[in-house]
DNA sequence: CTGGGGACGGGGCCC
DNA sequence: AGGGCCCCGTCCCCA
């Protein structure tokens, strides 16, 4: 019996593409996906070792490497902050994953360099012989145009991998061709016609349809169907909880129990 | 309301 | 270079 997700709404169509609506066409993943269809289209994978996954790091929020938005992290302006899901807000460099409680390195090192170009940019009166090929800013000295390339057009010229979709960049064509496919969703289900970017997202939905649950927890009988959703389920073996409030050091096996939690009033109220 | 499960997205690493 | 896989994470739903 299906149940609701699979019908699964989304409020923002801007962020999850209709399916139905895309404009390029979809091709359909390899048959070697169904083959046997009773039979996994990935090897059946070993019983993962608890110790792999036994966490031993007690994260809190102020600690984490790779904390979602905190609430003082607004989303950049132009980019809707309705958003249902909570995204970074598209980096000039998306190639590089900084981790969104802090800025960017690349993108504060390239604002600083505008400012440090805007002092340097000779007026309009003086003698502008040197040309910059790329956006036409004129110098009046070799050196001027010279550090302008260097700093500006050339490292510009580099991100020449645009999304025809949206805006990112990338700095090579695979990072950019990996990235449109999460709009083009070239692999589709053909069982309820789904559509998914990578052919191991539609092997995980082809397993909500065939029941497959193959990764084992090895401290109870159950099973899953996701290898992420077994290491979620092993933080409620451990006594320690991987994400704690640091205000009443209550752990939480999950880091969005954690944000409820202290949303909820913990930190407010000690 | 809270905790947990299901489904899925996307970057990085490895081969 | 590109595909497969892992890991981390989010969102939604339900008990």
């Amino acid at each position: 019996m299906p149940r609701s997700f699979l019908v699964k709404k989304h409020f923002n169509s801007a962020k999850k593409p209709n399916y139905s609506e895309l404009d390029s066409p979809t091709v359909f993943i390899s048959p070697y996906l169904y083959k046997s269809f009773s039979v996994p289209a990935i090897p059946q994978p070993e019983v993962l070792s608890s110790v792999a996954y036994n966490p031993i790091t007690v994260w809190t929020t102020s600690s984490l490497p790779l904390s979602p938005l905190p609430s003082d992290l607004s989303p950049v302006s132009g980019y809707p902050s309705s958003l249902g899901r909570v995204s970074p807000p598209p980096l000039s460099d998306t190639s590089s994953k900084a981790p969104s409680g802090s800025a960017s390195p690349v993108s504060d090192g390239d604002e600083r360099l505008h400012a440090k170009l805007s002092e340097t940019e000779p007026h309009a009166a003086e003698a502008e012989k040197f040309q910059c090929a790329l956006c036409n800013k004129s110098y009046s000295t070799y050196s001027g145009l010279l550090k302008h390339k260097q700093l500006h057009c050339d490292a510009q010229a580099r991100k020449s991998f645009s999304c025809k979709y949206c805006e990112k960049e990338y700095v090579s064509l695979g990072a950019l061709k990996m990235h449109i496919r999460t709009h083009t969703l070239p692999c589709v289900c053909k069982i309820c016609g789904k559509a998914f970017s990578r052919p191991w997202l539609l092997q995980g939905h082809i397993r909500t349809h065939t029941g497959e649950k193959p990764f084992s927890c090895p401290h109870c009988s159950r099973a899953f169907a996701d290898r992420s959703n077994l290491r979620a389920h092993l933080q409620t073996h451990s006594d320690v909880k991987k994400y704690q409030c640091k205000n009443c050091s209550k752990t939480f096996s999950r880091m969005s129990l954690l944000h409820k939690h202290e949303e909820s009033g913990c930190c407010v109220a000690h």
